[in-house]
DNA sequence: CTTAACATACCGACCAGTTTGTACGTTAAA
DNA sequence: TTTAACGTACAAACTGGTCGGTATGTTAAG
């Protein structure tokens, strides 16, 4: 006899068959990007036929939307937006956020997602466009924030901008992605990692680099 | 009768029908990037035939080869290797350089072909790629060159690393670039633009300010 | 005359999307 | 409690169009 979560698994499951639907779009965009992304190879990978696709989905459009709405904001979240919730230094938030940036070959070959499919789809299809807009605001509006805390502690230099720091810094970390994507080369990744943090570490008032 | 002109362009003229054609691949990749670019686009944009482009060029890859050794290489030779050539402190060179970068609308929208292909083909055909890296690397081979002359003139800070330097300034402007073209704003340019020169400004040796 | 530089018609593969059918699950009336 | 009705969640075959590429013919140039 099946128990209560093989019958599950086994037989219908639509949340769980749109949740690898979606994980198996985000894998195949991410390599091939959206427009190269291919319906019947999401298929393939996931054993999920076309007419079930089609059901969750009502177009490929409508899945992309979906994997930036659903998936890329949740690794956004995951990997900026939580750890910028904690407690510590704003900087050395910044740092450590950076330094764990994933930095495998595969990452690096493939790059940031948020990044691919600004490149390929914000000047194609404004529906695109304004969702990883809002992305990229989001992400703008949490390092400002972090950057703001530290002025009012004192441990973050008061002249600098706060948006406009943090517009800076994402296009350090976005253009050191697409650097180390052309070279294939982790070592090129790094290098500029520790540029960054070099960069951050200028930020601080000067006085309180070894606090905290 | 007919003028030399007229009957260059009237009739048969191979050089200047592969250059249209490169041209106008040129422009269409830019737009919609290599796989969504459309032979027949291209074609429509041309009035060449497609018996034409194939005599020209044996595959669509070849075609977009061609794109980067011919057309990007020397564009990019324009906006930057050329300038970094002339006389003058190497920071204001390379200061006029990225003040000077195309800011129209268009250019935004699309951003830097170069970093639009190295997204979209670099992870999916190695013979983009290293066609890409080379690009890349004279690029940043470039501008050290430019700083480890600032360096011997005693213009440019010592302890910074040409090399790396180079490539973070590289990482700055492609990355600034990218976000722009999500915001699709000549604000979001301009700002980024000038806390690219802010921080160029800061390579130099403190006290040589005002110099040139 | 030979060859390079085209022009035109066509092919086959691919691919997003549709259509049609089916089985499971839920609900509610009897 | 049974069962009939109905909606959801798939399955599978098919379609219409697009697109890169080719085969073959034609004309200008040397």
């Amino acid at each position: 006899m099946l128990s209560d979560h093989e019958k599950k698994t086994r037989f219908r499951d639509p949340k769980r068959t749109r949740k690898r639907l979606l994980q198996a779009a985000f894998r195949e965009v991410h390599r091939s990007g959206f427009q190269g992304a291919g319906i019947d190879t999401i298929l393939a990978a996931t054993n999920v036929t076309k007419g079930a696709l089609y059901h969750h989905f009502e177009s490929k459009e409508a899945l992309g939307y979906a994997i930036v709405e659903e998936i890329i904001a949740k690794l956004f979240q995951d990997r900026w937006l939580t750890p910028m919730l904690g407690d510590g230094q704003p900087i050395n938030i910044l740092i450590g956020i950076v330094r764990g940036l994933p930095s495998r070959p595969k990452d690096i070959r493939n790059s940031c997602p948020l990044l691919n499919l600004t490149q390929e789809m914000s000047p194609l299809d404004e529906q695109f466009r304004t969702r990883l807009e809002m992305l990229f605001l989001a992400w703008q509006k949490g390092v400002a924030a972090l950057l703001r805390k530290g002025q009012s502690q004192g441990t973050v230099r008061r002249e600098l901008n706060p948006d406009e720091t943090a517009s800076f810094l994402i296009a350090m970390v976005e253009g050191n992605a697409s650097l180390a994507k052309v070279a294939q080369d982790a070592k090129v990744w790094e290098v500029g990692i520790r540029n960054i943090v070099g960069w951050l570490r200028s930020l601080r008032v000067p006085g309180n680099h070894r606090r905290g």
